[in-house]
DNA sequence: GTTGATGCAAAGGCTTTGCAACTAA
DNA sequence: TTAGTTGCAAAGCCTTTGCATCAAC
């Protein structure tokens, strides 16, 4: 994965908030990147397996929470008591696979605007929705419980 | 709120299973019964408050556990990293309040039926989908960023 | 040189576990 | 009676915090 121009990118929007470009904020952005969605465990994991720099737990936990809360990543929703970061902030929807604890993304954009449109056309009474988050909860095995 | 034929169908699900009816066992049912959705620490408070029975936290996570496991429970997926239980198993919809950190039940059984058939038209390639989690984040204010 | 970021270690929440004591059946 | 449950305390994760040190600008 080039991830380059991202980086780039990133930087930039760092010179922009007037937030220093260390190393250990690049290489937490790039695992980000890299991974797609993350908890912060597996950020530390990769860049230590990368080489890529020395960071110590409580750098990767500031620098998630600070970048989410910048706007560069979201949270996903899950069952496992653990937070999981996401580098894709469009709206897209979440495959989750409960025996794994894995999560992918599943970016179909006619999906996500059908729904979007969905609940346009069908609002909760009440409420004014900011976002959607779906959660699939998915196997493998050969029937499918709820069609 | 009348728990009571609830519970006496609590009672016999627990006979089937084998389980005994212990006083902590029939607090934690009638707390998520009464609570709908929450977290160990808020069925604690709970129970504690009602005055039901003493009971420790190591006990409020077993029980919750294991009626999860035995299906009279769904953990809500939740973006907090605590975990949240939902005493309605049916399929239904999350509201979620990120300033509050609380969950609302949407229970609107048409808008869910038409989802699935949503789903079931728009199937995610490659997947069988067991469970559909759908979490609406909520605010109050005037306007709504995706419509 | 300044200002902000990181490292470190400690503490704080949430959750699980092991074992002895207890109790529902 | 006895198999299963609870209480208790300790430990295990995940995450945050405070402060001294360090480095990007």
């Amino acid at each position: 994965m080039n991830t380059a121009p991202d980086m780039e990118r990133f930087r930039s929007i760092l010179k922009t908030k007037g937030l220093k470009a260390t190393p250990q904020r690049l290489a937490v952005h790039e695992a980000m990147l890299d991974l797609g969605h993350a908890s912060a465990d597996m950020v530390r994991d990769w860049i230590l397996r990368k080489g890529k720099v020395a960071i110590t737990v409580a750098s990767v936990y500031n620098i998630l929470s600070q970048l989410t809360a910048m706007g560069l990543y979201r949270i996903i929703p899950s069952t496992s008591g653990v937070v999981w970061y996401d580098s894709l902030t469009k709206p897209h929807l979440h495959v989750y696979n409960r025996k794994r604890n894995e999560f992918k993304d599943l970016e179909d954009d006619a999906l996500m605007l059908k729904l979007q449109a969905f609940f346009k056309e069908n609002p909760p009474k009440g409420y004014k929705v900011d976002e959607i988050d779906v959660l699939l909860c998915c196997h493998r095995s050969r029937n499918s419980k709820i069609f």
